[in-house]
DNA sequence: AATGAATGAGTGTTCATTCAT
DNA sequence: CATGAATGAACACTCATTCAT
């Protein structure tokens, strides 16, 4: 008895969680190709093929649902510069080459790790001011942003102090990063069709470490 | 008599423009800190202090009052730009550095010129697939803001010829370049308060310049 | 000088008189081709070549306006009933037919006189239901349309005790005739395009005529 | 269980089609009071003591609604139509009288089914020109009110063929049987208020009848 | 007398969210 | 747990009418 009550109760936490994975990738689709306003709870519904109150079972509102796509996204971002910062504090970078290309890849291992919800990421980050979110829900995302900013200025401080890369302002440098990361994802993406631009960006975004390389690294 | 009129006439005239101007202002503000699909006409009227029909008489659309924003910031990237590359032609530029500095403060002159507009353009960029704007309006910028890439990669690719830059794939090159202004304008958006922002933006905009002097131009 | 006056004084008139005039022309147009509701003030001073404002110095409101397209076609109805029930007073009708034939000619050379107009009265009359004007406005049309219903059935009744006509029910007489008639001026409206209604009426309203005497007259 | 859910399904779909039939009741009246422009969907809510937006779960637009009510009319006055038609060709019709009663009755019957829709008819009929409906709804109508009149037209020939009607032209007879009808309706409409209503009409198609059998029936 | 400009009061339609079952 | 149905609150856009000149 006790036994199959728990098959039965693993059978029902697998079938939520599908379910939810079903209406996240849903949403992640919709919210992509119309933006945050223009999609509809009854797209994503329509999308997910169940109803619009199911839906409501597991997020409370849009928002939240918005935000459970965004913020995986912006905890890998965390982690990737987390291990950086450990294997830096190793001493295991033996040239600014190569912590500069860790940094950048860093984000970029993110970004093609779920493309979509990184371009979520930078679609709330361009709106955001223009949200009714709950406080909660904003503040928890600005917080892991926080972070993320922090572990990379003492990621770039600490390579300065070890005469990996050249001295400057951490401030300035780690937003240049970050923002010419970002600011080149856009650009491939309002370019390029969805095929091609995979590519693109692979490109462009090999040309970008090359020249930051040579701008950042010592030597 | 005729003279009255005239006066008459004139002053009617001014009064237009600066109505025209007030709506335009109020709309920046109110699509800058919204985004579009938040932004209301009733708000935008509120803060023009004007009725919201009064808005219709000046702008037919929501959209095209939102491109009324947009286009003199596009058209004057180009024009900054088509003044780089005459005097490209012209041989005035004896080093990469003064190349690239020029290229990226036509980018910058635009931003300070109204960065309010700029950042509206954007917004535009960012969330353009999926308006449902008329026709004729998307595509006049579209096709603004095509000429502008093709003017910069004509530039890039004379400033190579010239032996000012280094050799590289121009499409690349480019999209770093202005991939790299926005996405440094954006990222300081999103961190500073109105106040703080021109200052930060100034300060990592002087780095990003340096670094790319380094990593692009001859010698 | 008083002569010199009087002349600027009816030249005055006759400017103001086909100022009027080209109001009420454009206005029937209009609200001929889109109804009365449908029809704005701002197209009716469009085609009339005139500003708004200067619509409303000649006509209080909009459907005072559009009663001022309506009266004259129903006063002429009225007057041409009342030359057929003098002629008939008279005993100038020796068979019914021609009776017959000069009562729904009545209505026919209304119509012919202005048909737009007469359209218009119809539109009124079935939509009349619906409109919020002011209590004058209504009372003296209803008024007039009241008038002529009685002076029709004065004719019928004389019509009949002279022997002219085969005896029946007046009241319902009267709404057949008139009924027949704008049933037929709508039918045709709708089934043909402008230049063919014209000749289809006129062979549709002559069996009707040839129909209506056989049926009514007596012998 | 399974009878269980059956049950309640069924009470769903009944449930479902008295809304549907309350909202078409509603707008049955608020359209014939007011006018397709002059009905909002407010009032028809109003009077369906819904809300608007449970209005649009069921009719996409408002001319669907509008059209939803004409168009079982429009085919009542066609199926009539058919069902004289296979009489006629069974050779079932002895007089001109009965046939042409039949015609008669074929409107009057729609009407009576319900005269509040078969005003809604041609009230859509005197103003459709102006309407900005879907085109598909409009040809959907068009078509129909299309097929009466041939069905009309064939049965004119066919009885003046049997030798029932007296010989004229088919194309203007049928305009005048169905003028005539709809004139009267509107005339007693005009007229009477609505209780009055039903009786004036019923004396007044009467003798209409009368008529128009001495006028086309053979002997 | 004529007009450019302004506006109050609507309209149809949409959508996130909540009930009742 | 899932869902058909319902709705409050908006929102872009329109138009008869009125000022100010």
């Amino acid at each position: 008895m006790t036994m199959h009550k728990k098959v039965i109760r693993e059978r029902r936490k697998k079938e939520r969680e599908q379910r939810i994975q079903s209406i996240l990738d849903a949403a992640s689709e919709v919210f992509l190709s119309k933006g945050y306003l223009k999609t509809t709870m009854d797209e994503i519904a329509l999308k997910a093929e169940i109803s619009k109150p199911t839906i409501y079972q597991y997020f409370e509102t849009k928002d939240v649902l918005f935000f459970s796509l965004i913020i995986p996204v912006t905890e890998m971002v965390g982690k990737e510069s987390d291990k950086v910062e450990k294997k830096l504090i190793a001493g295991e970078y033996t040239s600014g080459a190569s912590l500069i290309h860790d940094i950048l890849h860093a984000f970029y291992e993110s970004y093609k790790m779920d493309p979509e919800s990184f371009r979520l990421v930078m679609l709330f980050q361009q709106t955001h001011m223009a949200w009714e979110m709950k406080e909660q829900s904003r503040l928890s995302i600005m917080e892991k942003g926080q972070y993320n900013y922090e572990v990379g200025r003492r990621i770039l401080r600490l390579g300065m102090e070890q005469g990996l890369l050249r001295s400057m302002d951490v401030y300035a440098l780690i937003d240049i990063l970050w923002g010419l990361f970002v600011g080149i994802v856009q650009i491939e993406d309002i370019k390029a069709t969805k095929k091609e631009r995979r590519e693109n960006l692979e490109s462009t975004f090999k040309l970008a470490e090359t020249l930051m390389i040579d701008a950042v690294a010592k030597n």
